[in-house]
DNA sequence: CACCAACGACTTTTT
DNA sequence: GTCGTTGGTG
């Protein structure tokens, strides 16, 4: 194929675009796989077709489906197509997330599964209460059978496309003793009996939709002449056949994707449908994008040297044209501690060369390593944030608020009373609410209108029967405020009338105020919203919440979260096996697992673009345990051409490499854990001796051994922190002191850091 | 119904 | 180690 030559004529949207990436802007027509290596300008060239199609006038913008899986994705594409094209396309209706996308579908036929349009969409923890329910009902040991591993199996089934009635007796035999398949059907009546879907759900039913209507299916095949996807490595097995079913028509669809960036698996993600796609779609074109413009030569080599060691790949080179820039720096320390300690110093030094904290990233594996790194900033007062863990819409308070919302846009929402029956208390406990909930099930009807009912009964207790005629009052009342006041005035008057905005301000505990202020954020965030429905819409399917950036600082995150993010400087914390890879891939899942956290080490280190430090240490403590560890075989795998090592144990560097280089079996040294826990403790791996005084040494921190303390601090003493502001002292221990702080909630700090206010 | 002790779990988590 | 859940007691 000759591609037009670049010219002075050329769109906006294609300056600035290589060969391959043209190429895949220009292709419109006919199935399109998408190689895209880490780096590679994959979302500009995504965001040029779109524009292209656009411009070209090959579709309207209500004529193209663009899928992405996160929100932010959605977003930035929407905004960058925007400045490509003008804000012509503010309309792109069909421009989201795959769960938002079917969730509109969904909409529009929700009859055609038994839903009403106006179906609540529930997140994990509606979705774990009512399976604890089920399970209680079926008399099922919780302790053995827990909701959590239920869960997970509908959700495996439902990325998998299954139905109740797919499920046969083998998978059925996962749980409960072949109750498993009994149980998800029980699920999924409770759910329409609820008026509500899962995420999992939602695209599930699209699926049934567009299998069982076949005038449906032709209208949205006959629609989206069009259909692009982003990440395509990640779509599990029903985001597959939903593509393919509304792509079989016109056959337009360009996936984009890159194998080696697959780290989703747990999640029922296929890398198999990037494998297979020149399988499902005949005649399809593959394009690899190939030049990175990320990072420096040494960071892309030392990537692409661990990923080579994965097997059943599609394989791509990547290339890059920027200047050579600093090896890979590998840092071996003694324990967890130090690791954040120096990590600490070097982003100082960074800092001090003058650059912005903004340009650096901590990347973890796992959640709990953000601790240590945590303990050891606030220490010396460097900035950072701590991106996931948990988030604004998972808070106690915004949930509960929210379920009075729903609650008064959907009457039915019995997990939303359930949830806020008893909040604030107002008298009606267990007994109470099991006589609702009796009630509801004899006669069919939703929790709040036997609500309703049982007031005209002597079946509660005076006190219980007065408390919740009163809230069943209150929330017909709300229900007709609606049409009258703005939501955003109708939340507050909710949130004061129900006693909730008074139990926390009764409440003198250290969140309390923090909780406080995270209601009036959600009251600010309800009026970029249109109305109560739409507002709701929004926090069961954008479940994000970007924290104003307003000061610098180092960002600390997993991996998983650094997907497609990119930073200056990165530091790859904890590569030891049982750490990354971890413990759990390595007994559990065999090779594909391992391969898996390859991948994931390939990812990280590609975040990359100037300069990244691997860290690995000789001691952690894990689950309070200590656990002597040898570094990750990912370390080994690093091309030594394209590596600084150093560490500061004696014997220097050549010790951490011998552990890996005489090493034929890769699991031979890594014995399996004693006693608790799936083997986090291990053998020490030997190989390094090391001197007390040498321990000493490195251990010698300013935070350990025990300082003496300041002395002019007391228990109950209101203190002042440059970070977290005021607070009272709830415990000393020598020069560590716990404090409530009245916003940041309590934290442990060092006392050379407040001052008596 | 509120409070505390005991117990167990404990990778990742775009929606 | 530490968090969250549960079951017992006052």
């Amino acid at each position: 194929m000759s591609l037009p030559a670049p010219t002075e004529q050329d769109p906006p949207y294609l300056r600035g675009l290589n060969a391959p990436q043209r190429e895949a802007v220009l292709t419109t027509d006919g199935p399109v796989l998408v190689l895209a290596g880490a780096g590679t300008g994959k979302t500009a060239a995504l965001t040029a077709r779109l524009a292209h199609l656009l411009h070209t006038r090959k579709a309207y913008p209500s004529e193209i489906l663009s899928v992405t899986f996160t929100n932010k994705a959605a977003r930035e594409m929407r905004e960058r197509v925007g400045r490509l094209v003008g804000d012509t396309v503010e309309g792109m209706p069909w421009l989201g997330t795959f769960h938002a996308i079917a969730a509109k579908m969904l909409r529009r036929h929700a009859e055609l599964v038994g839903l009403q349009s106006n179906f609540t969409i529930l997140d994990t923890d509606d979705q774990l209460r009512v399976i604890k329910q089920l399970i209680r009902a079926a008399e099922l040991d919780e302790k053995r059978w827990t909701a959590r591993a239920l869960a997970g199996l509908i959700d495996q089934w439902k990325n998998k496309g299954l139905l109740p009635r797919d499920i046969d007796a083998g998978e059925s035999e996962r749980f409960a003793n072949g109750r498993g398949g009994e149980l998800y059907a029980q699920y999924q009546a409770r759910l329409l009996a609820l008026n509500a879907c899962d995420f999992g759900d939602l695209l599930l039913h699209v699926l049934t939709i567009l299998k069982g209507n076949r005038d449906v299916l032709e209208n949205y095949q006959n629609r989206f002449r069009y259909i692009m996807v982003d990440e395509y490595q990640d779509t599990n097995s029903s985001q597959y056949l939903w593509l393919r079913l509304l792509a079989q028509t016109r056959k337009n669809i360009c996936c984009v994707g890159d194998d080696d960036q697959s780290i989703y698996s747990w999640r029922g993600a296929q890398v198999e449908n990037i494998l297979k796609f020149e399988k499902d779609f005949p005649g399809a074109k593959v394009i690899r994008l190939e030049q990175n413009y990320r990072s420096t030569p040494h960071i892309l080599a030392a990537a692409s040297g661990v990923i080579a060691n994965n097997s059943g790949r599609l394989g791509k080179t990547l290339f890059t044209e920027l200047p050579d820039g600093d090896k890979v720096q590998v840092i071996g320390v003694w324990d967890g501690p130090e690791e954040a300690r120096r990590v600490g110093d070097e982003v100082d030094s960074w800092q001090r060369a003058g650059n912005s904290l903004d340009t650096i990233a901590i990347l973890v594996r796992a959640q709990f390593q953000t601790r240590e790194f945590e303990d050891r900033f606030i220490a010396i007062g460097l900035p950072y944030k701590i991106v996931g863990g948990f988030r604004f819409y998972e808070r106690a308070e915004i949930r509960d608020a929210l379920a009075y919302l729903r609650l008064v846009n959907q009457p039915s929402d019995d997990l939303a009373l359930e949830r806020i029956v008893n909040v604030p208390k107002r008298g009606l406990g267990d007994k109470a609410v099991a006589k609702v909930q009796q009630l509801a099930r004899a006669a069919y009807v939703p929790l709040s209108t036997a609500a309703a009912m049982i007031l005209d009964t002597d079946e509660l207790t005076p006190q219980a029967r007065r408390a919740l005629g009163n809230l069943v009052g209150d929330i017909a009342r709300w229900r007709d405020m609606a049409g009258s006041m703005s939501h955003p005035d109708l939340a507050r008057q909710v949130f004061d009338e129900s006693g909730y905005t008074a139990m926390l301000q009764a409440d003198r505990s250290a969140e309390a105020a923090g909780r406080l202020e995270n209601m009036a954020e959600l009251v600010r965030a309800m009026e970029e919203y249109e109305n109560l429905g739409a507002f709701l819409e929004h926090v069961s399917l954008v479940m994000d919440n970007d924290a104003q950036r307003d000061t610098e600082k180092v960002t600390i995150m997993t991996i998983h979260a650094a997907k497609g993010l990119e930073y200056e400087k990165v530091f790859l914390v904890g590569w030891e096996e049982g750490v990354f890879p971890s413990q759990r891939a390595l007994d559990e899942g065999g090779l594909a697992s391992l391969e898996e956290e390859r991948r994931l080490a390939y990812v990280a280190i590609t975040r990359a673009r100037r300069s990244a430090t691997i860290l690995h240490a000789a001691n952690r403590r894990i689950y309070g345990q200590w656990t002597s560890s040898i570094p990750s075989r990912f370390v080994g795998e690093l091309p030594d051409a394209n590596v600084d090592s150093e560490t500061t144990m004696s014997g220097g560097a050549s010790l951490w490499q011998a552990n890996w280089s005489d090493r034929t079996d890769p699991f031979a040294n890594v014995a399996r854990g004693t006693g608790r826990g799936p083997g986090w403790q291990r053998a020490n791996a030997g190989g390094f001796s090391v001197s007390p005084t040498r321990i000493v040494e490195a251990r010698g921190s300013a935070v350990s051994l025990g300082n003496k303390g300041r002395g002019d601090v007391s228990v109950g003493m209101r203190v002042f922190h440059t970070k977290f502001g005021y607070g009272l002292i709830a415990e000393i221990e020598g020069n560590k002191l716990e404090i409530d702080f009245e916003v940041a909630g309590r934290k442990r700090v060092l006392d050379s850091f407040i001052s008596p206010s």
